[in-house]
RNA sequence: GGCGACAUAGCCAAGUGGUAAGGCAGAGGUCUGCAAAACCUCUAUUCACCAGUUCAAAUCUGGUUGUCGCCUCCA
């Protein structure tokens, strides 16, 4: 029996009990990243803390299935609905084929989730396998006379929905049309707030990635391919729909729109948006600002866990202000908290009384719309509740089965050789007949010279260790 | 202009009508030859502002301000 969990849900702008359509299965969807250049932190946020919500469904009973999908066409450069694709763009930027770019970058993606412990989708799915299912999706829309054909080009007719934006809450009347200047009109289009589902007319003649269809050949717009991804592995019903908050309009806009003018009913019931990571001057984005990506932090010194316990510190719909003087003060928090349960004893049994009181004040915070700071609360409560040592690690451990930041992984001793080794505990012993004679400049120096070489003592009633900083 | 979110100590942050959790930083102490580490203690009369509802408001209502995002690239 699952556990009841709280979401807050963008299509109602509320929080509410999350009732999937199949008692104790979860239909997860994700937008996956476009694959044309390395994901920056800030997209890594939003899968970090869908990441989160999916572990936590199933450590509350439910058994979750995930699918993301991975844009490697029809995603244009800029806006209009022509213009150059950006797989297009990334190709000939780094003098590659498409598909070369899709794979490398695709990688990428993957490498740094792993870094990040966000667990791999069941079903990844490529938008250039799935043409098909994008062209008896625009079939039907057309068949159902919700789209048109003009200009070469298939577009959805927004006018045909009564509430087209019932997401965004936005209308047609206030909608701004043009308020950015690099907006060029598309005349094909009816209503302004039409979208393309099939290009045959692009600028670009060259255009790399092309696919035949009833309309000529070209290649799918960007918004077809979730609602036919979703639709090929879950169906016609959908539980959650995540992404980033950005993608609330146009795309999910547009999802919804298309899906349900297919189906003919209501698709998904709950939207999960992250919201952004910002820099101390705005959003973080591919196109303008810092463009900071795990690698950089990396290089920095900065272990990608660190980003995570970043992350989870705040809560996910709340905008997060990168800095690296936050990230310094989750450097701290992070090695404090690993190294409080690392020196925790093995021995003893463990008290699963206090261990099952522990897991359902963790479900109940979590399922307060995914309070992840508060869950992390909990476990510094349970390392300085009254129980034995043991109890204490196996409440770390079951915890990060959501929170995944190794906590009691042992901290991976980095390979010395003996010969090091053997030169560090020479020193130990130097140094501590040093005090013993009372030369404590020697000592000193003896300590300051293995620091310099980033060995670190530690004296302690038993003798002195030593780890590498 | 429209839509949406957010605002709690130096920083991150919980809080969902009953009198401000937790973490980091900081201060003091124990231990130590001195450090480091560890441990103990302390650190917001007040929750952006103004009104209202209530015995009681950070929490509810109305308004104001500020910050951020979206309004056909973005997670």
């Amino acid at each position: 029996m699952a556990n009841k969990v709280m979401l807050y849900n963008t299509l109602s702008k509320k929080i509410e009990e999350f009732i999937p359509n199949e008692e104790g299965k979860v239909k997860l969807y994700t937008c996956g990243p476009t694959v044309y250049h390395f994901a920056h932190i800030g997209n890594l946020r939003t899968y970090m803390m869908e990441d989160v919500l999916e572990k936590f469904l199933s450590y509350a009973g439910y058994d979750v299935k995930r699918v993301m999908n991975i844009t490697d066409v029809g995603h244009l450069a800029n806006d209009a609905d022509v213009g150059e694709d950006k797989m297009v763009a990334g190709a000939k930027r780094e003098h590659k084929s498409v598909m070369e770019i899709a794979k490398f970058y695709m990688d990428a993606f993957f490498d740094d989730c792993a870094a990040l412990n966000i667990k791999k989708p069941e079903i990844i799915e490529r938008a250039t396998s799935c043409i098909d299912e994008y062209i008896k999706l625009i079939t039907i829309l057309l068949d159902k006379d919700f789209a048109y054909q003009a200009g070469g080009n298939i577009y959805f007719d927004i006018s045909k929905l009564d509430d087209y934006y019932i997401l965004t809450g936005h209308n047609s009347e206030s909608l701004a049309v043009g308020v950015r200047d690099d907006v060029e009109e598309d005349s094909n289009k009816r209503n302004n707030g039409d979208f393309v589902l099939w290009f045959t007319q692009s600028k670009f003649a060259d255009q790399a990635l092309r696919w035949d269809s009833p309309w000529g050949v070209g290649y799918p717009g960007w918004h077809i391919e979730c609602s036919a991804i979703s639709m090929k592995h879950f169906g016609e019903y959908l539980d959650i729909h995540c992404g980033g908050i950005d993608n609330i309009f146009p795309h999910h806009t547009n999802e919804i729109a298309q899906s349900e003018s297919v189906l003919g009913h209501k698709w998904c019931n709950y939207w999960f948006h992250v919201h952004h990571l910002n820099t101390t001057s705005g959003k973080m984005s591919k196109s303008s600002g810092e463009f900071l990506t795990l690698s950089l932090l990396k290089e920095k010194g900065y272990s990608p866990l660190v980003y995570r316990m970043f992350c989870l510190q705040s809560h996910y719909r709340k905008p997060l202000v990168f800095s690296y003087e936050t990230l310094d003060n989750a450097v701290l928090t992070y090695n404090k908290l690993r190294d409080k349960i690392s020196s925790l004893s093995k021995d003893g049994e463990v008290d699963t009384k206090a261990l099952e009181e522990y897991r359902s004040k963790f479900i109940e915070a979590l399922s307060n719309d995914i309070n992840t700071s508060s869950g992390i609360t909990l476990l510094y409560d349970a390392l300085k509740a009254d129980f034995n040592d043991v109890t204490k690690r196996a409440i770390a451990e079951d915890f990060d089965r959501v929170l995944s930041l190794d906590l009691t992984k042992d901290i991976v001793e980095e390979k010395i050789d003996g010969d090091l080794e053997a030169y560090v505990l020479s020193k130990i012993e130097d140094r501590q007949n040093a005090k013993l004679n009372k030369n404590y400049a020697l000592a000193d120096e003896i300590r300051n010279e293995l620091l310099e070489k980033g060995i670190v003592l530690k004296d302690t009633k038993e003798g002195t260790s030593w780890s590498k900083n």
